[in-house]
DNA sequence: CGGGTCCGTTCACCACGGCGAAACCGTTGC
DNA sequence: GCAACGGTTTCGCCGTGGTGAACGGACCCG
């Protein structure tokens, strides 16, 4: 199942009582479902995180509706990974611990989400005294996805120009074991 | 039956008649609306384009949620593509990332998205210090078609003219693999 | 109408190099 | 001592860019 998101608050708004605070709600960003009086005009809503209901409406749709939105919103604003000092590193309600030179390849590569970051860049990120030997890179690489892949994140390759950190395209992976060299990881329940 | 529009379809979709057809939609990115029966649950939309009422309805909420489709259908695959330094081509929320000769010559074309760029014109770009063999152009044009026909664009031939970008028709390249040739496409999870 | 010539598409094939991945090993910390 | 970590070597796939050639439609000419 899709990693569970930190629970997203849909505000429930009058329409079209409360007009302008559906413009305030929309300019913070904010899911929200509009109840739409009997006898009045239905909003056009374009902002993927609203949506609205025409009241009195049946229960059981209206949870649809606000699952809906929680979802469009949860993946609206799972935003960039983060990464502590400490590296541990949070996506989408889970997280793993990466070793020290991970760690600072993976906060290059944050620091650029969802574009490509040149080898050698990550190189000097990584190993700020000198790289190592040639392909350090790649088995950290190789390591680092691993690592990640439990948690949504997936490293893609860009041919002869670097690499590029994003969601995980699918969410499977949940394959039994994987890897041995990663054990642990954590996922936080809802 | 209710009105087609011009600008973007959408597909109405009888609901849970037609599940089968809703996962087609979904995976081609076309925007529907689903027409849920009385007495069946009510799906949960996670895709921005996608909607649903439960019919019977009244004709001016159904317009009104069709209305917001085209808007949000209309915003997601709007603007030209985007290419940015590194090789990766933007468009439709997806991408794939373009060798360094197809990258030259998708810059040209998306110079002039929409209108024919001459092959002389093309030649130039690809290749700054000289144009290799007669035939090199044609190769990398057809690549280049390969390459980026799963992110919803496509290269047509004006004869005797040149060549043009513009956005793929819908519905076609859901075809099985291809040529094996390409591979690597991403696709934003919608 | 038929043949020839452009023009464009597509395939097969090749050389080169980037990168993936496994295996292995030394070091360090609990 | 065990496990995690960091690094190296080695092997080999496959992406990339290029070539030649077969194929086929459009168009011109007689």
């Amino acid at each position: 199942m899709l990693p569970t998101v930190a629970a997203v608050d849909v505000v429930l708004v009058r329409w079209p009582l409360e007009k302008q605070r559906r413009q305030t709600l929309a300019a913070e960003g904010a899911p929200r479902l509009l109840l739409v009086d009997a006898g009045a005009d239905a909003p056009i809503c374009e902002d993927p995180i609203e949506d609205w209901v025409r009241v009195p409406a049946d229960e059981a749709d209206v949870q649809a509706r606000l699952e809906g939105l929680r979802r469009r919103a949860g993946r609206e604003q799972a935003g960039s990974p983060e990464l502590d000092p400490d590296g541990v590193l949070r996506f989408g309600g889970s997280w793993v611990s990466l070793p020290p030179v991970e760690a600072r390849l993976m906060e290059a590569l944050i620091g650029r989400f969802g574009a490509v970051v040149r080898r050698d860049h990550l190189a000097s990120a990584g190993w700020p005294d000198g790289a190592p030997g040639r392909n350090a890179l790649d088995v950290h690489v190789l390591r680092l996805r691993r690592r990640i892949d439990p948690v949504g994140l997936a490293i893609k390759t860009v041919r002869s120009r670097g690499y590029l950190l994003e969601a995980a395209d699918r969410e499977a992976s949940t394959n039994g074991n994987g890897a041995s060299e990663i054990r642990q990881v954590h996922v936080r329940e809802a």
